[in-house]
DNA sequence: CATACTTCGACCAGTGTGGTCAATGAATAA
DNA sequence: TTATTCATTGACCACACTGGTCGAAGTATG
């Protein structure tokens, strides 16, 4: 029963979620290994079983609690009344490259969910993911005000330009922050770059 | 020995082959099964191990199969003497988007030979790997005509801006095609597409 | 008929799977 | 103290699948 799991003490609590995630997010639900999680949980095979009846039942309570860690997430940086579409995905980024630097389990097991081609997960759970992902495509397009980009390329191009080089932008960081650790201080630089970057595709797509 | 496989005739060579390659792009190395490859490929269990001593063979010789086809078509598409980065480009993206289409294993098989952390592959071949793979990088971007782009942006960023710009409208190219079938004439009024949508990117990264 | 080559798939030992359960430890209640 | 309850373990289970083997049957050629 998951009862007896809530009321674990929290750091064995986070070492078996932790090693969930991380398992989950490594293979596909069918290639994840239980052994390797209670291995890496430092718990016994038994354990886990006690706390959740299956491996299925592990993976839909993983599910559920990625699903709400996101939604948190996703409130604190979107800000669907920013008008300006650079601003808006300025959001959008940050909150990405955060989840990868701060979750990276949790951003790739989520990126398995979705990839799962029979899905795994019950529909209310599978509504929720479509709902979040549905949000996270309307939340940045609809609203924008369209009169500041430059007039000679339809709106909907402009956008797609901007999302496609911010996309670029992202991946080339990411690679060059991949494995380093950082201090805030050097993070912030890191912000400031890409603030600069942002200016230059005002510069080229703004009127 | 390789030699029976050599000599067998050609359709079920390609059976073999074509299986073989499926099972290796959709798996990685440990992952893919060789029963799944018989079976695919109809043949009996006995013969894979008697046309190839190891499934480790077998592998290499798909991987010297993969690297002389890439490197036949590379030479077809990509004409290092155009100093014109965009219509460089074009070359680079018709090939990519020919062999995602008309072979999308194989674009797929060598996406995970890439992709194998303990390198799978002995010396030679890795290196001709890399060797394509920087060959590729400096081909796209070494003797290009900086004078063309527009001044206010390095031309490093433009470069790049204009690259992640091609890969965003591929990939969403590619998501529209998905699945679907083309007869020739379909096909041409999407690269026609594809050359206004270079024009587009002229008349905004260029003098 | 004999010889050689092709083809098959049952079979092998090994590894790993999700899940169980008898046994022990630890804590609490009487 | 003893009795009871719950937490915890890991050996163990039946099963699935692995890369690879090999004797036998089939086929072609001499």
């Amino acid at each position: 029963m998951v009862k007896a799991f809530e009321t674990l003490d929290e750091s064995k609590k986070k070492r078996i979620i932790d090693a969930a995630i991380h398992e989950f997010a490594e293979h596909l639900y069918e290639q994840a290994s239980t052994n390797r999680i209670v291995k890496e949980a430092r718990i016994g095979k038994g354990m886990l079983f006690h706390y959740f009846e299956t491996k299925q039942a592990l993976y839909e309570y993983l599910v559920d609690r990625a699903l709400n860690v996101m939604e948190e997430l996703y409130v604190q940086y979107i800000d669907v009344s920013e008008p300006d579409f650079i601003e808006r995905m300025k959001g959008s980024a940050k909150l990405k490259m955060d989840v990868y630097r701060l979750h990276p389990d949790l951003f790739h097991f989520i990126g398995q969910v979705v990839l799962e081609k029979e899905s795994r997960i019950p529909k209310a759970l599978g509504e929720r993911l479509e709902k979040m992902q549905q949000d996270g495509l309307t939340s940045l397009f609809s609203g924008i005000d369209l009169s500041k980009f430059r007039d000679d390329i339809p709106a909907d191009d402009v956008m797609k330009l901007i999302s496609w080089s911010i996309e670029g932008y992202g991946k080339e960081l990411l690679a060059k922050l991949d494995g380093q650790t950082f201090v805030e201080l050097e993070v912030d630089s890191y912000w400031h770059e890409f603030y600069a970057f942002l200016d230059v595709l005002k510069r080229i797509y703004y009127k």
